[in-house]
DNA sequence: CCGTCACATGCACGTATGGGAATATGTATA
DNA sequence: TATACATATTCCCATACGTGCATGTGACGG
């Protein structure tokens, strides 16, 4: 069951759980993510990182860029997640960070320096 | 969004998912629980208020015993270990706790000093 | 080849967490 | 009141974890 309790170790972090609910709505580059969650870059690039070792995300270079993507074929994980994405009025901060995925070209061509 | 995070850190812990599937199913006092998991009793009680601390459980006193029992209204919660116990096929350890659950009187009027 | 940009990683630190062992609290019974 | 039993709590420890800061790596342009 260490399959089951790794899951909600990953979900049980507010940066990590804010990562995920944006790469459920959005494929991103870790500079976008920085820039839509204003959080730093190791910050996110170190989160990826623990969520690409539970084989939750793919990634994929571009050029400079590195695009990650949720795997959909963890059915359990999805539906998880979809779960709290249907109550995301209950969830101002998740309600914010999605709307903002609309300005990610804001943060894609941009120096990705963010004060913590 | 902490109400969410921390539901999953509550999740996150094996002894702690045991009991909560292991309540989901049945009322049972802490000897029991000790006794059906195999886990020592201050960890099974420490766990339990943990719970308690979350709203998650409710526990009751009938003479000497303390009976827990899970909140049935915390839906999303309840969601989850519903998820989780459909898919038990998966989860041998779950599958063996849920068939000791019929063993429970074994537990209820003894001792319950548990070895680590 | 050198500089710049995007991203990853290493190191150090404070804190949180799960656990065991022992002990305290509370309840019933004699 | 003394004793036994069920449960809760305290103390202590080892470990895991999230983070910031600095630096490393890798790709591209000049």
């Amino acid at each position: 069951m260490d399959q089951l309790t790794n899951v909600f170790k990953i979900l049980s972090d507010e940066t990590r759980l804010r990562i995920i609910l944006l790469l459920f709505q959005s494929n991103l580059c870790v500079g976008e993510i920085s820039g839509i969650l204003d959080v730093p870059q190791p910050r996110v690039s170190k989160n990826l990182s623990k969520l690409r070792d539970l084989n939750l995300v793919v990634d994929e270079r571009k050029e400079k860029f590195v695009f990650y993507s949720l795997r959909k074929d963890q059915k359990y994980f999805i539906q998880l997640i979809q779960g709290i994405l249907e109550n995301i009025e209950n969830y101002p901060q998740i309600k914010t960070d999605s709307e903002r995925i609309k300005d990610k070209e804001q943060y894609f061509n941009q120096c990705c320096v963010v004060g913590e």
